[in-house]
DNA sequence: AGACAGCCAAGGGTCAGCTG
DNA sequence: CAGCTGACCCTTGGCTGTCT
């Protein structure tokens, strides 16, 4: 045994030194093969991949990184994945990161500032695609000390200090205020996270709210905004009877645009509960076109985002970024297109 | 000249062994 | 006993040498 060698386990893992040995070449060769490059003679890298198999080796991705400074890991920070819109955004990021023999690391904004932050400290992975920390962001940018760490937003704002992909979604949502407005409807609802209490906070958050405000503003009409509160869970009964109360005491609206789609659901519950017809007596839209959303009977309508689209970009945003950390701030805007069904066919 | 393969140093964290 | 030193972990990029 060698002076500092110890008696551990990670000793007995394979290395790229015994693969050498059995195959009669040296360390760097079985490196050159691993990684795919050029000058190996096909025996050779015949012969030395079937060695590897045989001995079960795998590449020491820390000592990789040891060596390239890369990690092969990009952390994803995200809300979590009970919210089906996440899910999906991952499984779309998960299929471009893999493609190209990357690792995801998901971090969920649940978490403290201070701790994502140091999650995704430049050691730690190569680069950071942030979906989530809606409403908190200004805040990330300001802890993150790191700023050569590459960093994408996929955001419905947009950042003058890192690179982003902005969702607008105000296109597709005035189309769908209008669309209501042309029908007839007298009272339109925007029904968003925040609390009955308090709705108008949910002006601050982003984009969606203040466009239906600017929009039923242009038009003459009323502001109405009805809060589901977040602190009760998604699958939780207690938001549709919160919703149903709303409307037995307030009456309801005709027409009813919704942040997202799960609260869409629970609006559409709650209302057919309450034995109002849909669209004729109240004209309904969600947001991000989840997959139940047409097999709802009525289908309902919903703004798509092409997630694929999303998902693409912003992985090639990253990789521009790794590739050249002095690049010109990138930027891109993709808009949502309103999928109309029969909620909002009068 | 080009293909192929070996040598060497370096990278950050851990910990055994040495020194005061 | 605390603090310091340096071997070790594993891989790879750059350079160099050998062979056809």
């Amino acid at each position: 045994m060698r002076p500092h060698q110890k008696e551990d386990s990670r000793l007995k893992n394979v290395t790229i030194v015994d693969v050498a040995e059995a195959a009669g070449v040296t360390a760097m060769t079985v490196s050159r093969v691993m990684k795919g490059y050029k000058h190996v003679s096909p025996k050779t890298r015949e012969k030395v991949l079937r060695v590897a198999g045989e001995m079960n080796y795998t590449v020491n991705m820390t000592a990789r990184a040891l060596v390239t400074g890369q990690t092969g890991i990009i952390a994803v920070i995200t809300e979590h994945l009970n919210h089906p819109y996440f899910a999906n955004l991952i499984h779309h990021l998960e299929l471009q990161l893999a493609s190209q023999g990357y690792v995801m690391r998901l971090l969920y904004t649940d978490e403290e500032l201070d701790s994502l932050v140091h999650s995704t400290k430049s050691s730690a992975v190569d680069g950071i695609i942030v979906a989530g920390l809606h409403g908190r962001v200004q805040e990330y940018l300001r802890r993150r000390t790191d700023e050569s760490q590459p960093c994408v937003f996929i955001s419905p704002e947009s950042f003058s200090e890192a690179d982003y992909i902005r969702i607008d979604f105000r296109p597709a949502l005035t189309e769908a205020i209008q669309l209501m407005i042309t029908a007839g409807r007298k009272r339109i609802a925007y029904v968003g996270i925040g609390t009955l209490d308090f709705p108008h906070q949910m002006l601050h958050w982003e984009g969606r709210p203040s466009t239906y405000r600017d929009e039923m503003e242009k038009a003459g009409r009323r502001v109405e905004l009805i809060g589901v509160n977040p602190s009760i869970e998604i699958d939780s009964p207690a938001r549709i009877e919160a919703l149903k109360d709303y409307f037995q005491t307030n009456g309801c609206p005709d027409g009813l645009v919704c942040f997202h789609d799960e609260i869409a659901l629970h609006v559409f519950r709650a209302l057919t509960d309450l034995g109002y017809r849909i669209p004729d007596e109240v004209m309904l839209v969600g947001c991000d076109d989840l997959p139940f959303m047409k097999f709802i009977e009525p289908p309902l309508s919903s703004i798509a985002e092409p997630m694929a689209e999303i998902c693409a970009l912003a992985w090639k945003f990253l990789q521009m970024r790794i590739a050249a950390p002095d690049l010109p701030l990138q930027c891109a805007t993709i808009t949502p297109q309103l999928m109309v069904r029969k909620s909002l066919l009068a």
